[in-house]
DNA sequence: AGTCGTCAACTAACATGTTAGTACAAAGGA
DNA sequence: TCCTTTGTACTAACATGTTAGTTGACGACT
């Protein structure tokens, strides 16, 4: 792998910086460059064709959302996995998705219903022919058109900040016999309680589907101990 | 007003670019740089004696958390408020404190339930002597020890950059005559809510707490509006 | 007089040179 | 043999030089 494992900035747009800063993001949530990797400016550099000064900025703001580890004067790290820093990110996560529902849940227009429940049958079908990169993204779909539908254009993304952890450990979870089945019917208890304008229902089926996720990455305490801090 | 209007970067710790990050985010909280005011990088370099590197990161963070607006090629200016953005901030503050209040009314501990109510003892006192920024600053901790109880080490600084936008908000708003002796009335509400460890009854309280910082906002777009985006 | 095009001044963005702190390894001493 | 020390190689952090894009004002043309 002399070539670069790293996505083309050519093909983003924006600032060198913010290219970088993407490209690099990726990188690292799709696991291709794991945790501990040890992160050299000047290899980036080299492979992306660019002077320091966009990746030192693209590797600051990696820096202050977690996603690398500075060692000051000495090296930049791909941070590791903590499961304290996963159940927080689950615990903020829960909160953002139970209040973006509530919200929905009460103000929802019949347009919004219709493309959420567009969304859940698709999902049932992806599931049924067994497209499971499909039906994930499908499933992020679901999440973020909750997030818009409150009408608060950035809570999308505050949620993707604090969910960044989740995302990249759930990488790491092979997809389990009969899981996306249940996700599914986990999405339609939440549809349903939308339908019905239920506040409560749609807050216990959201918590318990947001809940579902951490059971899940546990073992990979054990069997991924070498991403895991010490 | 020759002299630099920014906390000297030496009484901060951490490198240059994190001081240069603080003190700048402190002048724009605290409003000595109020909204729309342009910032230069020249300036800040002259002001603080650094060269442009660290001011550079710095204003890429600050950007990046959405209190300094880019405009390419151009200029740097401290963003403006938006009612839409001061909505999705308390919203976002809403969500969190929620369920952080629920958790800590689960979980509480004794000592945790004995910390708070020293606090809002406190609190109550320090309106008695209308020592209002005293008040302040125990309202700010009683908040601060509810997230620090939630076990979770992160979620107090997620609090404070999605509250970003409120916190500066507020620095415009006026003590208004009797406001703080509610503020503690519905702390105690909480209070009571978490030592009777009923969990509707804290969400509710709390819900009712924060939904009270808007509608003193509002007020704002008109009286201040050289402040807001058109 | 009003409008459009041009140009000069200024800025952020980027490239590159310089500094200083860290880590690791080899050598020397206990 | 193990611990300490010292030196070297490497890195991030910082300073500064360079580029390119934007803005606003002035002047020419209508």
């Amino acid at each position: 792998m002399t070539e670069s494992s790293l996505n083309k900035i050519q093909n983003l747009s924006g600032s060198l910086s913010q290219r970088v800063y993407l490209s690099l993001r990726e990188a690292i949530l799709s696991m291709q460059y794991p945790p501990g990797t040890v992160i050299r400016k000047g290899a980036i550099c080299e492979q992306l064709g660019v002077s320091r000064s966009p990746v030192a900025e693209a590797l600051a703001r990696l820096s202050a959302e977690g996603l690398v580890d500075v060692i000051p004067q000495s090296a930049t790290k791909v941070s590791c996995f903590s499961m304290d820093e996963i159940r927080e990110a689950s615990f903020l996560r829960q909160a953002l998705e139970i209040a973006a529902v509530e919200k929905v849940t009460q103000e929802r227009t019949d347009e919004q219903l219709a493309a959420l429940t567009r969304n859940v049958r698709m999902q049932a079908l992806l599931v049924e022919d067994k497209d499971f990169v499909g039906f994930y993204q499908a499933d992020e779909e679901f999440h973020t058109l909750l997030m818009n539908f409150t009408g608060f254009n950035g809570v999308s993304q505050v949620l993707d900040s604090v969910s960044l952890h989740l995302i990249r450990a759930r990488m790491l979870v092979l997809p389990e016999e009969g899981r996306p089945a249940e996700a599914v019917k986990e999405h339609q208890a939440i549809l349903t309680a939308i339908k019905n304008q239920d506040v409560d229902a749609a807050r216990q089926a959201m918590k318990y589907h947001i809940g579902q996720l951490i059971p899940r990455l546990l073992p990979l305490e054990e069997s991924h101990q070498e991403y895991f801090k010490t």
